[in-house]
RNA sequence: GCCAGCGUAGCUCAGCAGGCAGAGCAACUGAUUUGUAAUCAGUGGGUCGGGGGUUCGAUUCCCUUCGCUGGCUCCA
């Protein structure tokens, strides 16, 4: 008797079929589902497969259309095969290693006796319009792990054998199309001409399993959508993001530069950055007063030998700057705890005392490798709103939770979105296993108590503990570290940090090192690209600009910005003898919230007539209702 | 640090199969006294990132070095 399968797809009712040969594709079919065109694969019982796969008993189904976010995922890896298959055909002789789907695309890492260039791209790119019209099948199969390993080996693919001899796997699946085969777990689409719009964008160099000591590969990166308008909407919406680089706006808005001349890495704030920072770090000096924190102070160079009992020297001293002074080794610092150390152990301390929370807004300089600088966000020198909060064990996860408090403040005045990652011990790692455990479960049961949502990253704490990272998006969605909340149990120890606790013994004090912010630069730079430069009046350097008609104005207009200017409001003045919607412009451009029109008909009132950044108009008001606005606006942080 | 690309006026960029270095904006000078995103005219401005080489001649080709951009690695 023929077997049958009763097929659920939800919001159809079930329907039985023969079992006959049924595939994925059949199901769908059989069930008369929409848009067969756009389908890229299926999800058998939740488990998402090729339309392909053969179904042999009752089962639910879902079709997984090309316009989803997982259906995207597998076009972008069939077009990582794709691409394959076009550079080992341009270009005989390379070898693949891997090729995934990543946010918007994919790349394939080759190796091959030159270097890819941006210019090989558009014949890659006709090469695989080639393989798309000719609609090739992706066919899997699975075989057992030896023979494709021999497979492999045949084709002339090493890396293909290395991964595979890594498996542990009995058998494995390998997926063809037209001449190329790969190493693939799947799922795929069902052919080639699935790949409606795709785009390669650039060359990188990358190294083979993500280690600097292995061999240099060429990668490339492309980007793949359902359809060519998503991929253009793509491009553009990239461009876009160019333009709220900070880089970029720190010279439109006369924030910052960095030159060749002064040393890479290093800011010089120009008044309009210097003003944004100062009121970054009055702000958050006040927010750390208000929580408990006490504000502290070390000096920039230490002596080498400090460096040493702290343990930088040895874990950190390839990235630090040092100089010599009558015969004495001093060290620029790289991080602001030493100091904060030296405060505590003044004294003899109490239990009573904790914790202890020292605050300071500190310059560190680090040497960070040439290649990885990035305007303000990655900068030799920068400065830290850093504390170093000192507690007994049983306070740590409460100390840690109000961390995560101010966090959580502090983001939300900003409107930023972030992710949590805790890094777990590294191999080169001081510190017992049990201060390890502790420390990491402190960590974890904080940010669940929080209902966060976090990644684990095993083995990337630091040296002298495990970590909670606060990650921000720039405008290009690279994610950064800025608030760090980390743990150590070495610091104290090496610095025989100890408070005399209620049984009169001396105990081991427990430590966090934590920022908020991260570095100011850092924070800046973000907070740039969050805004597009147009910041809220509170943060403004620039908070309003009178602008006079003509000369006759002038007057007023002095007496308008002297009287903003003592009511505590930034303004400033454009008395130039052009036109009003001249200088419109340009405030429009430097993003400046408020525009102050002064004419003869203002200055016969006393009032002043406001243009407001986003163009539009308020009606004429007097100085002291203009100030109470701004006031009001900066208070609510808006 | 590694791979690829790029360094031309203050900024954005053109130019160059090797033959006296250009535009727009900005700056400066003058005219204009102006009502919500660019008034007009004129003037000055460059060791073509630095060093070396090839050549009669290099901004252009080659080497090297510094820096920048995008990745990779790193990131206490």
């Amino acid at each position: 008797m023929e077997k049958t399968v009763r097929l659920n797809l939800k919001g159809s009712p079930p329907v039985e079929v023969s079992a006959q040969g049924l595939n994925g594709f059949e199901a769908l079919k059989a069930l008369s589902t929409d848009n067969m065109e756009k389908m890229a694969a299926i999800k058998i019982n939740g488990e998402i497969k090729d339309l392909s796969a053969e179904i042999n008993s009752s089962a639910q189904i879902e079709p997984v259309y090309t316009t989803s976010e997982e259906g995207l995922q597998i076009v972008r890896h069939s077009a990582a095969h794709v691409m394959a298959e076009a550079v080992k055909d341009l270009f005989p002789g390379v070898k693949v290693t891997i090729g995934p789907a990543i946010k918007d695309g994919f790349y394939y890492d080759f190796d091959y006796e030159r270097r890819f260039e941006a210019k090989d791209l558009p014949d890659i790119e006709s090469k695989m319009a080639e393989i798309i019209d000719k609609d090739l099948a992706f066919i899997r199969s699975e075989v057992p792990r030896e023979e494709a390993i021999d497979l492999f080996k045949a084709q002339g693919e090493p890396y293909k054998v290395e991964l595979l001899e890594d498996l542990s796997e009995e058998k494995v699946s390998i997926y063809r199309q037209g001449n190329f085969t790969d190493l693939c777990r799947g799922p795929h689409v069902p052919s080639t001409g699935k790949i409606k719009a795709f785009h390669l964008t650039n060359v990188a160099g990358a190294y083979w399993k993500g280690d600097e000591h292995n061999a240099m590969l060429s990668r490339i990166y492309g980007v793949a959508f359902a359809d060519q308008e998503s991929l253009d909407a793509h491009l553009k919406n990239l461009e876009e993001a160019k333009k709220r680089d900070h880089r970029l706006l720190g010279r439109q808005l006369d924030l910052f530069t960095i030159r060749d001349d002064v040393g890479p890495g290093m800011v010089i704030f120009h008044p309009n950055g210097a003003m944004l920072r100062h009121i970054l770090e009055e702000f958050m000096i006040r927010e750390h007063l208000k929580r408990g924190y006490e504000l502290a102070q070390g000096p920039q160079l230490l002596k080498t030998e400090l460096w040493k009992k702290s343990g930088h020297f040895d874990h950190y001293g390839e990235h630090m700057y040092f100089t010599s002074v009558e015969d004495q080794s001093y060290g620029i610092k790289p991080m602001n705890c030493v100091a904060h150390m030296l405060i505590y152990s003044s004294k003899l301390r109490s239990y009573r005392e904790l914790p202890k929370r020292y605050f300071e807004l500190g310059t560190v300089h680090r040497h960070e490798r040439s290649g990885v600088l990035h305007g303000l966000i990655r900068a030799r020198q920068f400065t830290q709103d850093d504390a170093h909060i000192l507690c007994t064990h049983e306070q740590l996860k409460g100390e840690i939770k109000s961390i995560l408090d101010f966090v959580r403040d502090i983001m939300a005045i900003f409107g930023f979105d972030y992710h949590l990652e805790i890094s777990t011990r590294p191999t080169k790692s001081i510190g017992t296993d049990e201060d390890w455990e502790r420390a990491i479960h402190a960590l974890i049961e904080s940010v669940e108590e929080h209902n966060l949502p976090y990644q684990i990253n095993e083995g990337e704490g630091a040296f002298y503990g495990p970590k909670i990272d606060v990650m921000l998006k720039d405008a290009l969605e690279r994610s950064w570290q800025c608030a760090t909340i980390q743990c150590d149990f070495a610091l104290p120890d090496r610095f025989d940090l100890t408070y005399v606790g209620a049984d009169g013994e001396k105990h081991r004090p427990a430590m966090i090192h934590r920022v908020i912010l991260g570095s100011i630069e850092r924070f800046l730079g973000i907070l740039i690209e969050h805004y597009a430069g147009a910041f809220p009046v509170w943060l403004a350097p620039v908070q309003s600009i009178v602008l006079t008609i003509t000369d006759r104005n002038i007057p007023y207009g002095e007496d308008l910005s002297k009287t903003l200017f003592g009511a505590g409001i930034r303004v400033e003045t454009d008395f130039r003898n052009e036109k009003l919607s001249f200088k419109v412009r340009e405030a429009q451009m430097k993003k400046i919230p408020y525009m102050l029109v002064v004419g003869d008909k203002e200055m016969e009132t006393g009032h002043v007539t406001v243009r407001l950044r986003d163009g539009r108009n308020l009606p004429s008001m007097s100085p002291g209702e203009l100030i109470d606005r701004i006031r009001g606006e900066s208070e609510k942080r808006r």
